[in-house]
RNA sequence: GGAGGCGUGGUGUAGCGGCCUAACAUGCAGCCCUGUCAAGGCUGAGAUCGCGGGUUCGAAUCCCGUCGCUUCCGCCA
């Protein structure tokens, strides 16, 4: 029996309920008490009449104390329902009532939704974790898990656990290095994700694999990002990117139905090129909530003479626009807002037309001719009432402003509409990028996908135009995940490596496991690695994906609870071999 | 590594050079109250305004530093 499960076809049973006081209320005669529960909360009704020994103990029982009661279920009298309730038909009449424990008074409020400090929320993480809301993003969580596992698992798929001490790759993010004891001066790492061993079973036969994984980045926290985060990580044999694109969509359409409360904006989900997400929305990750797309007005803009343009245009850069509707109004202190967005994400500036049912308002009106006005406003769609936003810079930057005001505008005139999910899939993102740093190429993913087999003459010619057989699937502007199908064959990977800059010898050493077992009758396969923490938070509309991890970090990786990380003993570092460089008050948390 | 925001009774906020002997709500404590459900009424306790330094006749308020939380950039194969 439970505190949210009591209906009024109840009445009459002898019950017993256990839980915490969510609140008390004390007539004088009467007492009232809210029994909380993780399934809901009860009224238990205390009478000085009917039982004097228990309305004694209710009268010094306090918030958060945890009760045991036993009483009788009865229909609440006539017009005393409570119809925010569940359980708001019926209350339980104590006869009797055992204090299980008595509780302090809480630093924060358990019984109410009000916005607390969050480090006072993860330094009483239990508390706060009793919280409504909290509780049901876990029990989310649990569902939407749950419902991976019955999903692959309907479907053939195998789930492996794969081990957290692992070997450092000092590629990509920073590795969490684990000292060995037996091994003085070794260190294993934990895994950024299971890629090597997951396409290590595919070697093995396992065909269909998945794990809910762990997965460990020491790099610095966001809102979407936390040192240990949680992939549903899953892999198969004999499959191209449809295959996985297909299965993850199904999955995914069904989580949604689980959670209820959103709908899918478009189905099956919209697939974009990286090229044409990047040309039309200056992202990689965009919001399909709504449009205000980018539009290239460089062509419209040969010869112009302002120079500001004209500049850019001869190096070689991009000039592009987006049309912000009804925004022509817009104050100099928004404008200047705007502008302020622009620069912060690397715009030298920022150029606004406002479009008047008589002409325009722009303080760059005065250097276009008129055809180049009209090319940059009813050309592209701006009407009266609108304001266009003008960027020209080099193409890098000038995606990364535009996408960056995008945004903006799409939150500032709410057309975001939270209840709906704007799935989509990204695909051929380029294979390799330059790293002006290492003088070499990069993968912009992962150095194990494959690519578009017309594209393979390009390695040797134009390694940064190859286009990857790599997917991400893409939901409000946020990235939920990605995969690729990978190269199965020892000589394609080892190309790829050393393009990456690796000689045979630094292949053998960080990768060589692999690279043996694709001389051993490597199926062709391909995965894909999801987010679970910010799927949760999407659904939920959680601001930061610590509210969907029940023991999370704060930003600078501190455990707020435990005090992790901290110092440990000097015999401990005696066994590892180990000695610390930095004075131990920097090691230690005040 | 860098930039911004926040830090005031237990909690959430107000106050932003002198009206501050720091306000409001809630919580907490006591008393009253037999149909409440954010119960209600009355009374009361509770804050050296994150910490350190400075400017000033005077600092919660301005300046500098520092600590903590947080957002973003860099970073995140």
């Amino acid at each position: 029996m439970t505190c949210g499960s009591l209906r009024v076809d109840d009445a009459g049973r002898s019950v017993t309920l256990r839980g915490w006081v969510n609140r008390r209320r004390d007539l004088g005669g009467l007492i009232f008490v809210d029994l909380r529960d993780r399934y809901g909360i009860t009224q238990v009704v205390f009478n000085p009449q009917v039982v004097p020994a228990a309305h004694e103990v209710a009268s010094r029982v306090r918030g958060e104390f945890v009760l045991e009661i036993t009483g009788t279920v009865r229909p609440r009298p006539e017009g005393t329902a409570n119809p925010n309730l569940a359980t708001g038909e019926i209350e339980v009449e104590a006869s009797a009532v055992a204090v299980l424990n008595e509780a302090k008074t809480p630093p924060f409020y358990i019984n109410e939704e009000v916005e607390v400090d969050e480090a006072l929320r993860l330094q009483y993480r239990y508390l706060d974790l009793r919280r409504p809301g909290m509780q049901s993003n876990v029990l989310l969580r649990h569902r939407l898990v749950k419902r991976m596992r019955d999903y692959l698992d309907a479907r053939g798929f195998c789930e492996v656990e794969t081990p957290c001490l692992i070997k450092s790759t000092p590629e990509g993010a920073r590795d969490f290095l684990v000292p060995s004891s037996a091994h003085p001066g070794t260190f294993y790492a934990l895994p950024q994700s299971p890629q090597q061993m997951k396409q290590l079973l595919m070697v093995a036969g396992l065909d269909r694999y998945f794990q809910i994984a762990r997965c460990f980045r020491d790099e610095a926290q966001r809102a979407d990002r936390q040192p240990e985060f949680t992939q549903l990580d899953l892999e198969m044999s004999f499959v191209g990117q449809d295959d996985v694109m297909a299965l993850m969509e199904a999955l995914y359409v069904e989580l949604v139905k689980e959670h209820g409360g959103k709908r899918i904006q478009e189905v099956p989900f919209p697939r974009l090129t990286y090229a044409d997400a990047m040309a039309r929305f200056g992202s990689d990750r965009p919001d399909l909530r709504f449009g205000l797309e980018i539009q290239d007005v460089g062509p419209a803009l040969a010869g112009t003479g302002f120079k500001a343009f004209a500049t850019v245009l001869e190096a070689g850069g991009q000039v592009k626009a987006i049309v912000a509707t009804g925004c022509g109004s817009y104050s100099r202190r928004e404008i200047d807002g705007l502008t302020e967005i622009a620069k912060r994400a690397g715009a030298k500036g920022l150029a606004t037309i406002a479009v008047e049912s008589n002409g325009v308002r722009s303080p760059i009106a005065k250097f276009l001719r008129e055809q180049e006005q009209q090319a940059l406003t009813s050309d592209i769609g701006a009407s009266p009432g609108d304001l266009v936003l003008l960027v020209a810079d080099e193409a890098a930057t000038v995606a990364k402003v535009l996408s960056a005001l995008r945004t903006e505008l799409g939150t500032a005139l709410g057309l975001g509409d939270p209840s709906v999910l704007a799935f989509c899939w990204v695909t051929e993102f380029p294979l390799l990028e330059w790293d002006e740093d290492g003088s070499r190429w990069d993968a912009t993913h992962n150095p194990f996908s494959g690519y578009l087999p017309e594209d393979e003459p390009l390695l040797d010619t134009d390694p940064g135009s190859v286009r990857a057989l790599q997917y991400d699937l893409v939901a409000n502007g946020a990235e939920l995940g990605g995969g690729s199908v990978r190269l199965h064959r020892r000589a394609e990977q080892e190309r790829i490596f050393a393009l990456m800059g690796y000689d045979r010898s630094a292949m053998a050493d960080r990768f060589g496991a692999l690279l043996d077992a694709l001389e051993y009758g490597a199926p062709p396969h391909g995965g894909i690695a999801m987010g679970v923490d910010r799927l949760v938070a999407l659904l939920t509309d959680a601001p930061s994906i610590r509210d969907v991890i029940a023991f999370p970090k704060s930003q600078r990786g501190i455990d707020m609870m435990f005090d992790a990380p901290s110092a440990v003993d000097q015999t401990q570092l005696e066994e590892l071999g180990l000695s610390v460089a930095v004075p131990s008050s920097n090691s230690t948390n005040p």
